[in-house]
DNA sequence: GTACGTTTGTTCGTAAGCTTTACTAACGAA
DNA sequence: TTCGTTAGTAAAGCTTACGAACAAACGTAC
């Protein structure tokens, strides 16, 4: 009976990509989209190919035809085309023959054209002032320019954000690639931003606004969100950044991707309440808010209020910024478990996270969740300092443009 | 000079796919993984639009190649070529003309062959029992199987479960598309249970070796990671399960795909420590955990505890329950906020859960998150009570092996 | 120095897959 | 009967990737 069943169903079925045929090779492929939603054409594909290949040479440098067709699979006759089409874009070039001595024929090298664009990133999520920069495909900041804000709202702040771009983009001669913002607030996946209560800002089309100004590609996205791109770029696995500033938001990328949320507010975070004992009063009304407890103003507020003359001030900063990271850990726990996150990255002010605070983090974590699982759980503070927004605008627009990261 | 810019830029790049060209047409598009990791060939195209026929009559039900092609965006061409080969493998028959009068030639009515395939689906999650059932392809029950497991683990276990298969397998003559399995514990993704501490099981292959025993397709995942697939099959939105029996457990989707997790224990939120102000002791050593204040047999002995002829034995019931409700709340809310999910399902007795413990977690999630941002959010009990691990297993099946849920 | 093996990148022909165009079949409406 | 509409199919063409074969260019063994 058995026998028949599997038979027929041998016979009947033919094994979707990625589950191989025959007993035990079909696996449970967690990466495919549980529904296909739209259809695939063969240009689809191509230009999957296409990034595939600008990824190669992106991550692994310059190499032979040869080279990036065996490290993706295809052959090197598609690698040929695919290579003519992007050197005929400018988006490749050929950089001479290999040096070393080798067997056959003499490789010619190609690479990522570098030098052929640029790219601008801008971050408004400084309470301040807007910065900015030219940036080109390797991360490297070539320029900056910023602009005060000065308090400035609604239409006055768009202003300023828009000529920050111009003065930007006036600053390079190499074609642009795109415009990568960072914003803080709820921002859709069209560039809205929905809601920015400290720049007043409310349903601002900002990607298309700029997008007409300057006739160039625009990506935009939540600071944080933007902030998570940067740091995603140097690993692989699921990823969540914790930014510290004027509020307290995160970033989330889960099976390579950006989590958006349902209203696309995910990382909005700043007001959920830690702890069931009360807390500081925070803006929004309630008590204990994680932005309350974090925020950076309020934390470095509360370790200004102690007199340096007292005999035990540091142990008091101490104990405040200690407090301040349990509190971190407490709201963290429960995502880090559900998620089983195995990274997670703290971003801003470095003398008030790195250190007293970092460590509370770590120990709340270690001793609220599940240490079998969560056992290579790393939290770290970002490497990247002051330009993780920028940075990671321009991870947005390459990944956006030429589907490289 | 930014004309210049953005003429070079228009001529030397080609827009990727989901962001058209031109000015204001390019999007950042959320659902693109960031980084390609291997080829596509056409084959593969072609087997996603399989599927997405598949799909588009999976949820609307009988249609015309015609009404398929509308649906689908691919021409009635393709879709017929499409349609041929699924009539040949008896994934799709005509089911005979339209009835309706309408002008024209009348369209010729395809389904998928629903009574062509059962799937087998078995949950090993109850401490006291496994169950199983035949399912069909619309996730209709048609046939049961349970065993005591009277304690058995480790090997024991294991062929109390194959057995189980067996007797399935057993009951229909119909070729069976595939077994799925709901295990506690932590499961990889090529069906690996790395660890069910309850079973005795640990880095027991069980998909490899059902598979081999049975010649078939098997899936296997966690428990509430499988339960979260047969609710996902209703909404569209990303989801997150929480399964209070026993232990307690989440399984979670997110843009359209199950989270793993960096350990492949993604939803092992029973042992996050709950509050900051202590709590039960728990199995795992901690005080406070989750598990400690929801498990159902832990929630039932408290009740238990009260004495029924006591004058306010009701309320303290009540207190109990929505104590409960609250300290799950409070560990969701992180959750709810850094995903924004707008969906968060119960699952489990419901005597137990659905009540007091609903409404105050509810309560809770609503006063410790931004009520802004997560407006819409909606926290229910499942609709699918004890099966929805076998329904989630069938689900599991249905997706791995034709793309369709 | 010559023959041989190796490696690179290209050319040519082929197979797969989807589209456009054009057609036939079948129906209702005027 | 004629006209317009809809379903499904057939033929041709375009895109895309592949395999086979080849020439170029190099090291090495003898």
């Amino acid at each position: 009976m058995t026998t028949q069943v599997q038979r027929s169903q041998a016979d009947g079925f033919r094994p979707s990509p990625g589950s191989g045929a025959g007993v035990g090779a079909t696996i449970y492929p967690p990466t495919r989209a549980l529904r296909p939603t739209s259809k695939v054409l063969p240009e689809h594909a191509r230009n999957h190919n296409r990034s595939l290949v600008l990824q190669v040479l992106y991550t692994s440098g310059p190499q032979s035809r040869a080279d990036v067709a065996r490290e993706t699979g295809l052959t090197r006759v598609t690698v040929s085309d695919l290579v003519a089409d992007l050197i005929a874009e400018g988006l490749i070039v050929e950089l001479g023959q290999r040096a070393d001595a080798r067997p056959g024929k003499p490789a010619m090298l190609i690479d990522i054209h570098r030098d052929a664009f640029h790219i601008v990133g801008v971050d408004l999520s400084e309470h301040r002032r807007f910065t900015g920069a030219v940036i080109d495909l390797d991360g490297r900041i070539l320029a900056r320019a910023d602009v005060e804000r000065d308090g400035a709202t609604g239409d006055a702040a768009l202003a300023l954000a828009t000529d920050l771009v111009r003065r930007l983009l006036e600053r390079t001669d190499t074609p642009v690639l795109g415009i990568g913002i960072g914003s803080p607030g709820v921002v859709d996946p069209l560039g809205v931003v929905r809601s920015a209560p400290n720049l007043g800002w409310s349903d601002l089309a900002l990607q298309a606004h700029l997008a007409e100004t300057f006739g160039l590609p625009v990506h935009v996205a939540n600071d944080a969100n933007v902030a998570v791109l940067a740091e995603h770029a140097a690993s692989d696995d699921d990823l969540l950044l914790v930014k510290i500033g004027h509020g307290v938001g995160a970033g989330l990328i889960i099976g390579g991707r950006p989590v958006v949320g349902s209203g696309f507010a995910a990382g909005e975070i700043g007001h959920v309440v830690v702890g069931t004992d009360g807390g500081p009063r925070c803006a929004c009304g309630k008590h204990g808010c994680l932005e309350a407890w974090l925020a950076a103003p309020r934390l470095a507020a509360r370790l200004d209020a102690i007199d340096d003359a007292a005999p035990d001030a540091a142990s008091v900063r101490d104990a405040i910024l200690r407090e301040a990271g349990r509190r971190l850990g407490i709201v963290l726990a429960p995502v880090v478990g559900a998620l089983n996150l195995s990274e997670v990255v703290l971003c801003g002010p470095t003398h008030l996270l790195d250190g007293a605070l970092h460590e509370a983090t770590v120990d709340t974590l270690r001793t609220r969740t599940m240490a079998e699982h969560n056992r290579d759980l790393r939290l770290r503070m970002t490497e990247q300092a002051e330009d993780i927004v920028l940075r990671g605008a321009a991870v947005m627009v390459l990944s956006g443009q030429l589907g490289v990261s």
